[in-house]
DNA sequence: CCCCATTTTTACAACTTGGTAACATCGCTG
DNA sequence: CAGCGATGTTACCAAGTTGTAAAAATGGGG
């Protein structure tokens, strides 16, 4: 899911700096914003401070070289999409066993570039699906959730509860409504469960005021 | 949400080709199959032979402009989003009136573009009615409102005699119709209550002038 | 079979709603 | 243009709804 404040910024690891700012240009063209490294120090830091949601990485660079980088496991959870010089195959195959997610090999075109940025953050956005308000982040595909990047224990249900709501966001939803997504179409129950739960997940995710309650029908996730 | 293998296809008609790709590589990265139309006789024959499931469209565009295009009922059944020029609230206001669901104010950020793309497409699958009336918007399906994109608080009563006067819109309503459909055929009281009620509803909506009384019988809204 | 975490139910406090009354103002009608 | 019924507006409070803590029930390992 895209969401808004998802800022997409993809850090270039490359020492050459006419390619490094030719990369960058034509990501820029198509509305990334983009940070440049030019040694694997460099790198390191902004990857680390920045949080890029994509790193294209030249493996011969001064410092230690691209491979350390993922052999340190610098970009942990974050795609990375090795340039690689013409035929260099080992280079390949060692940087994909690494952990490397695609490669393009130096010369390229712009539009290949382009295609395979697209094509790896499309796959890394597939399992990924995050829905974030305010401090709160719901990962959804891993069933866990985070306020100010700080782990939240929810139980089952009220994960269950959590995503019904989201993937019905501003739709005021019934407390039936929310029994049949959640506890499911036989449940057989007092509906005033629902408040309790909806209660300790107004607590837990900080967001009194975003679930809301419709007098005499139920509760709504309110955004923008 | 975003389903990738989802297929949606996406006309973007606008005449400046540079703006009009760099929507459309946007809409790509993160799936969409996408129509390019630069004029608007082939935005009309593009909408007709592939039924897309959106339409960003530019109102100025050569040929017709977008909104001859919504007045002629060009995208029937089909969700818009207009590109409107920075300031040109009037153009908003009208496209809105015209059927435009949303619209986005040149120059965008690729962020804003897909978010309200995709609320847009959310909205549209859910088959949700919007009434617009000004600067006020009322989202039957969602039992909420909004002026100026601000949300109204409504209560459940308010709403039910606002779903009353939208759906009967431009007709003269007697209080005791309205009774009959927003508090049910079975109900005794006073009828004095339902101005009570209009008092609330022209102030939160800002509809005084909307909302007209008719002398001796009760209530009107009035849509140009 | 027991323990512990989770879920449901209960009970009561706190809050929201909306009908009515009361008073102000409007605007027909003669 | 005066009078009076119709409408606008505000305030109040009883009834009903929701928040929430705590007790009771459930159920899945060990």
């Amino acid at each position: 899911m895209l969401c808004v404040g998802d800022e997409m910024k993809i850090l270039i690891v490359e020492d050459e700096q006419a390619i490094n700012d030719l990369v960058m240009m034509n990501l820029r063209l198509v509305g990334y914003d983009c940070l440049q490294a030019y040694h694997a120090e460099q790198a390191l830091e902004l990857a680390q401070l920045e949080k890029p949601g994509l790193v294209l990485l030249d493996v011969m660079i001064p410092g230690a070289d691209g491979f350390d980088l993922l052999r340190q496991q610098a970009f942990r959870n974050i795609p990375v999409i090795l340039l690689t010089a013409k035929g260099g195959t080992a280079d390949k195959v060692t940087g994909l066993r690494l952990g490397a997610d695609d490669y393009i090999v130096k010369p390229f075109e712009a539009v290949e570039l382009l295609a395979r940025v697209e094509a790896v953050l499309r796959r890394s956005r597939q399992g990924q699906e995050v829905f974030r308000l305010d401090d709160t982040a719901v990962y959804l595909a891993e069933r866990r959730a985070t306020v100010r990047e700080v782990p939240v224990e929810l139980t089952n249900r009220e994960f269950e509860l959590l995503e019904a709501l989201i993937r019905n966001r501003n739709l005021a939803l019934s407390r039936e409504k929310l029994l049949d997504i959640a506890w499911g179409y036989d449940y057989l129950g007092d509906s005033r469960t629902v408040d309790v739960h909806i209660t300790k997940l107004r607590k837990k995710l900080k967001w009194e005021n975003r679930i809301k309650t419709v007098f005499k029908l139920g509760y709504r996730l309110e955004v923008s």
